[in-house]
RNA sequence: UGCCCUGUAGUGUAAUUGGCAACACGUCUGUCUCUGGAUCAGAAGACUCUAGGUUCGAUUCCUAGCGGGGCAACCA
């Protein structure tokens, strides 16, 4: 019975793994990649990738290499390889041995490209880029062969070398492979395999003045590392043909990787691309790639989503082959689930009210006792100064509170979580604004936490922090970035910046408990009452800041709404 | 007027390969509680895109439609 519980349906690309498996297929071996473009970094629909890559490798005891797609050195740069490596490996993966390049490939790839040329099966073609796009075609209509397709191979290899050799200037030459003009896959249309850029390339220098495409450098290099299953985003289906045709060009024996495409991730209230994130960033929408607005991994971990949750995400939302929108919510809810075992509970006050206990005497402390997590005994308990005049959050206080309110109010007590349970005497106004400036209360000594008059029934218990203890911390409280479920849906002459949310950050300074002067970055809380909250990187001693991760589950919100 | 992929509760994913459509999130009730959190119990919600066909039986197989997505970068 519990093993079945734990017997997760395989998704269709386990199942063709589990079917190589059983015949024996690559001699039983599963070699997976995971192929970033160092152009940006990765999000977290890159983390489903990520998941499936090296998931696979570990469940069936196979390898995940991580191999960076470095063939267009105009688009990519170092800092992004070390920002791609930090975030996979803060997710829990581990690539099989170095990291790998595509452009440790270049050599190999260029001495696979002559050969394709003395075979007769690609051509040196000097149209422009408009005039091979123009010959290209239409989907539905064939597209016409250009008039340097059938040059002869020694003339070919002549003006391929010489592109090589820097003799050309940037497009005015490309190497294209020999196929069907009139296939009804556009991407049989003499693909073009190299073009001529006279680019300094971060790794490769400029050593190169020839890059290869995507499509020439992705299945040779998939091959030269023996990977069995290159999995890709649904994109690439219409490449596949062109994958297997390249590969058949260069390998002689049985092996070939397959590739095998999966759906994206899309979450709504988000962008997934990598351009508008830029852009997000260029512009000072964000403040960075790791703003906790962004989507990114850096931006999820600095807002305090854990690995786990991540995982446990991509997990729930599954791998198959038809477009979907994932709800926010769905991340929301794993990410408390996994906050709720870990983060240690804290009372912060984001908007302080006084509360006076007029038979409390002046000047007294006293520390009261109070759990760090009533999910995990382990992480014990603290202790937090209470004295006469506190601090509560002022929504916790209703002059002519409703019906169903269950916190305080004139002549109606409430319960000080860790503390007292107290009864409100009255309040002082504001004359001029009538803002409530104090709330007057009286305490009843026999029902301190622990002791046998707390035992009694009172409908709400609320955080509290002691005035005079209190310490200042930033708050940042963010809301979704964007206003609406598919930020890409606007009207006539609206772009998806005009569905940003303006109100997607708001900095408060809170009250504290004293104990959390301490708090390191990284650190998660949960706010009692409010919210997950995480130590933002920015924070120093002397000026705690915190990010607000999610708010908890508010029942009282439904039912004001309603 | 082409090719490829894809249609299952609001969302996502299943259905042991032809046997009473399940799980999670979300929504709604209620329970419990020194967090209106968490927990626990329950409910609503799906003519499985449509129409034919094969079959005792179709989400599953076949045919034809319809809807959605992708493909026309010297990007990946």
């Amino acid at each position: 019975m519990e093993n079945t519980e734990n017997a997760r349906t395989l998704n269709f690309i386990e199942e063709i793994v589990e079917e190589d498996l059983r015949n024996g297929k690559n001699d039983g071996r599963i070699q997976t990649r995971f192929p970033p473009e160092p152009n940006g970094y990765i999000h977290i629909g890159h983390a489903k990738a990520i998941c499936l890559d090296f998931g696979i490798a570990r469940n069936y005891n196979g390898k995940c290499n991580l191999r960076f797609d470095d063939t267009n050195p105009v688009t990519e740069d170092v800092e992004y390889v070390d920002a791609i490596k930090e975030d996979i490996q803060w997710l829990g993966f581990q690539w099989a041995g170095e990291a790998r390049y595509a452009s440790d490939y270049f050599d190999q790839l260029f001495e696979w490209a002559l050969l394709l040329v003395r075979k007769g099966k690609a051509y040196v073609d000097e149209c422009s880029a408009e005039e091979i796009s123009a010959h290209r075609g239409v989907p539905t209509q064939a597209g016409k062969e250009s008039a340097y397709r059938n040059r002869p191979v020694e003339e070919n290899l002549d003006l391929f070398m010489r592109m090589k050799n820097g003799e050309f200037p940037d497009g005015s030459k490309v190497l294209r492979a020999k196929i069907d003009m009139t296939s009804p896959n556009m991407h049989m249309r003499d693909p073009v395999l190299y073009r001529i850029k006279h680019a300094h390339h971060h790794r490769t220098g400029d050593k190169w003045c020839v890059y290869p495409m995507y499509d020439w450098a992705h299945g040779q290099s998939d091959y030269i590392e023996g990977i069995t299953h290159s999995l890709c985003t649904l994109e690439f289906e219409v490449h596949r043909p062109l994958y297997d045709w390249c590969l058949d060009q260069i390998a002689d024996g049985d092996y070939r990787p397959r590739q095998i495409e999966f759906a994206r991730l899309n979450l709504n209230y988000t962008i997934m691309s990598k351009r508008k994130m830029l852009q997000l960033v260029n512009e000072g929408y964000v403040s960075s790639w790791d703003d906790p607005r962004m989507p990114t991994i850096c931006g999820l971990r600095r807002r305090g989503y854990t690995p786990e949750s991540i995982l446990n995400f991509v997990e729930t939302v599954g791998i198959a082959k038809r477009e979907n929108i994932i709800e926010f919510t769905l991340l929301e809810h794993l990410v408390r689930e996994d906050l709720n075992k870990k983060a240690l509970r804290v009372m912060v006050v984001s908007n302080p009210v006084k509360v006076v206990l007029e038979n409390y005497p002046e000047g007294q402390v006293e520390m009261m006792e109070a759990e760090n997590n009533p999910e995990d005994e382990s992480v014990g308990t603290r202790k937090i100064p209470f004295s006469r005049e506190l601090f509560i959050e002022r929504d916790d206080f209703l002059e002519d509170p409703p019906k169903k309110f269950f916190r305080l109010s004139p002549g109606n007590e409430v319960r000080l979580k860790n503390g007292y349970i107290i009864k409100c005497t009255g309040v002082d106004k504001d004359e001029q604004t009538g803002e409530i400036r104090q709330i007057n209360c009286t305490y009843d000594p026999t029902t301190r936490s622990g002791l046998e008059g707390a035992n009694r029934k009172v409908k709400a218990t609320i955080h509290w922090v002691s005035a005079n203890h209190a310490l200042d911390v930033e708050v940042r409280l963010y809301e979704r970035l964007f206003m609406v479920p598919d930020p890409d849906d606007v009207e006539e002459g609206k772009d998806w910046k005009s569905n940003l949310n303006p109100d997607s950050l708001k900095v408060i300074v809170a009250k504290a408990e004293p104990g959390l002067a301490n708090a390191k970055p990284g650190e998660k809380y949960q706010f009692q009452r409010t919210g997950y909250f995480c130590v933002d990187t920015d924070s120093k001693p002397g000026k705690i800041i915190f990010n607000r991760t999610v708010t908890l589950k508010d029942d009282w919100a439904k039912i004001l709404k309603q």
